[in-house]
DNA sequence: CTATTATTGATACTGAGTATTGACAGTGTG
DNA sequence: CACACTGTCAATACTCAGTATCAATAATAG
């Protein structure tokens, strides 16, 4: 377990090679631009945004860049949460069972987690809206303990209508 | 009760003279503009991008039509839900009380609901997680009766990372 | 080694806003 | 009613988060 933020999420550390062989059995070719990739996310701890790579690495295009972000992520080894203001913030993890985003409003770290209320929730609306449910979205917005410690993200959260509720 | 897609959520629905009292409780001035948004949206009966009103009013402003629809979001008479793909959606509604979204992928029509097994689950959350929540984001995506009966929406929900969860 | 096919980067575009700014309009007070 | 004081306006330009196009090139299969 990698986090000492919280005592219920993990965040499973991803390497250049497992980045790579994820890649590669999700049927992709191995090129250098994706090798640079894999090496450069390897090395975040934190959750970055796709616009942070492009400069970060600034002899491959953005197309590429875009276009990999989403091939890890298909691949099982990066997601994409949403902030509370609706901004994209991807984050290396173990994507490929079902699990849900806790998000740090002040550091933005991104969490994974899963909880059987969870799904009990989701059976029960199931059950309760008459038609074919398709899919969710979920997340969760919370002050770490090491933000809450030094303070960070404790201004008010910017929700206007996007439907982050507080409480 | 105005849907008849689903036994469980409502749509409010809002008169021109609703949104601006709404719009002038919260402080606002009335004006020339915003009567002319508020009679444009009361006429809509389904969800709406920002851009398909500043379209349809050649005569307002971007800035104008974006800063008053966050101005009736803050109202309470309109609310802003996330697609499946992230897009933004808007629609007017009641949202002056704690809801959730019910988004159709076929005609993106939203509804708002509640139920009991979301707080529950939200409890069970707070309880687990050890840190302090402060937000939450829930939205669920169907098929509504009417687009199932017309195959609307059929294809593959598009979640490229996104995490919205199939099942 | 060669043919096939995936991948790349440049460029330009869309969608969803926000920032700036000078002009103008609504309103509250005298 | 006049005036000042803000709130609000439209235009413009900008950001961020991507996607579309496409000709050139690189990876891999046979």
């Amino acid at each position: 377990m990698a986090t000492a933020s919280t005592k219920s999420a993990s965040a499973v550390m991803q390497t250049e090679s497992n980045i790579l062989a994820a890649l590669e059995e999700h049927g992709s070719r191995m090129t250098w631009p994706r090798r640079q990739l894999a090496k450069m996310l390897a090395r975040r701890t934190e959750s970055f945004s796709a616009e942070e790579i492009v400069a970060s690495l600034p002899t491959l295009g953005r197309a590429t860049v875009y276009r990999t972000l989403r091939l890890l992520g298909e691949a099982g080894v990066l997601c994409k949460a949403t902030m509370p203001d609706g901004s994209p913030r991807y984050s290396l993890d173990d994507t490929s069972h079902h699990h849900h985003h806790l998000v740090c409003v002040g550091c933005e770290r991104i969490d994974e987690f899963r909880h059987p209320s969870i799904e009990r929730m989701l059976r029960a609306m199931k059950a309760y809206i008459g038609s074919e449910l398709v899919g969710h979205r979920l997340e969760l917005y919370h002050r770490c303990t090491a933000c809450r410690e030094t303070g960070q993200g404790g201004e008010d959260i910017h929700m206007h209508g996007t439907h982050v509720h507080a409480h």
